[in-house]
DNA sequence: TCTGGGGTCCTAGGACCC
DNA sequence: TCTGGGGTCCTAGGACCC
């Protein structure tokens, strides 16, 4: 049996811990940039606000039904996304940590379905206790069906957030109902081509012939309907494997032009995956460039990437900003408003698996590890951005649009909540 | 003027081999 | 007149996830 434990619009609830003026209000949290919508509270949602929408064109709704508009305040949703896991992990059940506001659990197939409806019961009520984090909860044969459970236990208030599958005919009820886009992997394209065959609800889908499925929605199209049956495709990982990529990109506020800021830009990007591969105590060979003007603006549209193997794997910052910037060079396009950039590493290695190259020159490995080091401690204990490479210079003075971002209630001395008794 | 960022896996097709 | 068949590896692109 699997449990998936799901906290309820989880960014919203991290803010409404700190700040319970925000409790039944419509609230809305936006991406980077303060872009578009990319948490709503229940109250948000049942004004009708779509998941990504854009905040310039939603400011008049937003005023006029007093909605409650915030930045996005990562370190504290991933401090409080670690806090949730904590006291999950009390439980002591194979843990799988599936994303910031999701996890998975591999519950003995031994425990009785009374046991199984209790066990939900408390782990929720000990979440909500400790973390102040609503969570919902689906427990089912697989994890597909888990997902569906949590999905319904969420939307049903008769069922106290906690719903369980006993068998896979227990969801047919549901799955009549449930249209095919909200099961887990049936995304927009699958949603298209279903709807063109007259396949609507999860049901249908279930009972579609295993060749059709496997010929036009290929192989995880048909692990996805095995789900639904109940046969369990997807198993329960909980090892994280080591990354395969590691990226870093973002929109601009406004569109660069010079190939000089851009640079800066990328050295930028650079810098923050060698950092992070770092941290992974890994190694890359591959760096990808990626630059792109704005996907809304159709008549001068040009976007580029290039990749370049390195000839020994590195975690060595100042080479990384050197290929990037060399790859820039070679998409770089002039009379283009770049609105987005990104570098990207992969072919990642432990750096303990790390093979010597015979023919490349060899740099002093140890100097260079030494060097990184230093410079990570100086950024961890001093605050990031302590210390950076003089070729990410303008990049610096040019900050993200967050207009409206709570304080780091738990990873910051100087911005502790505070309570005042009078 | 303004539309997120970071991931994974699968597949088709090209280059190459014998 | 006629031009194989069976592999492997790599990469780009697509689809999906949160």
């Amino acid at each position: 049996m699997f449990a998936l434990i799901d906290c309820n619009n989880f960014f919203v609830s991290c803010e409404r811990v700190f700040n319970p003026l925000l409790k039944g209000k419509p609230v809305v949290v936006l991406s980077n940039n303060d872009g578009c919508v990319i948490a709503r509270s229940n109250e948000a949602k049942a004004l009708g606000i779509p998941m990504g929408a854009a905040a310039f064109e939603y400011e008049p709704f937003f005023s006029r039904h007093k909605v409650f508009v915030l930045s996005s305040n990562y370190i504290l949703y991933g401090d409080m996304s670690e806090r949730v896991v904590e006291v999950i992990e009390e439980f002591d059940f194979p843990l799988e940590v599936y994303s910031i506001d999701e996890v998975f659990l591999k519950l003995p197939e031994a425990l009785s379905p009374d046991a199984l409806q209790e066990l939900g019961l408390r782990i929720k009520e000990k979440v909500e206790k400790w973390t102040g984090i609503p969570i919902s909860i689906g427990i089912a044969p697989t994890k597909t069906l888990a997902k569906v459970a949590n999905k319904i236990a969420k939307k049903e208030s008769r069922h106290k957030g906690v719903l369980f599958f006993e068998s896979a005919a227990f969801a047919d009820p549901y799955l009549a109902h449930l249209p095919v886009k909200e099961i887990w992997g049936i995304g927009p394209a699958s949603d298209e081509f279903l709807a063109g065959r007259n396949i609507r609800f999860a049901k249908e889908l279930k009972e579609a012939p295993d060749s059709w499925i496997r010929k036009h929605l290929k192989i995880c199209g048909l692990h996805t309907v095995w789900e639904l049956q109940g046969i369990s495709c997807i198993s329960h990982e909980e090892q994280p494997a080591l990354r395969k990529s590691i990226v870093s990109s973002s929109s601009f506020k406004e569109a660069i032009s010079e190939k000089a800021l851009l640079e800066s830009f990328i050295a930028k990007f650079a810098a923050k995956v060698g950092q992070r591969l770092r941290r992974e105590k890994a190694m890359a060979s591959y760096i990808h460039v990626f630059i792109a003007t704005s996907r809304f603006d159709t008549n001068s549209y040009y976007a580029n990437s290039i990749g370049i193997r390195l000839l020994q794997s590195s975690s060595y910052t100042p080479e990384f900003i050197r290929l990037a910037k060399e790859g820039l060079s070679k998409i770089y396009k002039e009379g283009f408003r770049y609105k987005r950039a990104g570098v990207m590493l992969s072919d990642i290695i432990p750096t303990s698996h790390l093979q010597f190259n015979l023919f490349s020159p060899a740099p002093d490995p140890m100097k260079r590890e030494k060097l990184m080091g230093l410079m990570d401690y100086v950024n961890m204990r001093y605050g990031k951005d302590s210390l950076y490479l003089a070729t990410e210079g303008e990049s610096q003075n040019k900050g993200y649009l967050r207009k409206n971002c709570s304080p780091r209630f738990t990873t910051c001395w100087n911005e502790i909540l505070k309570i005042k008794i009078n």
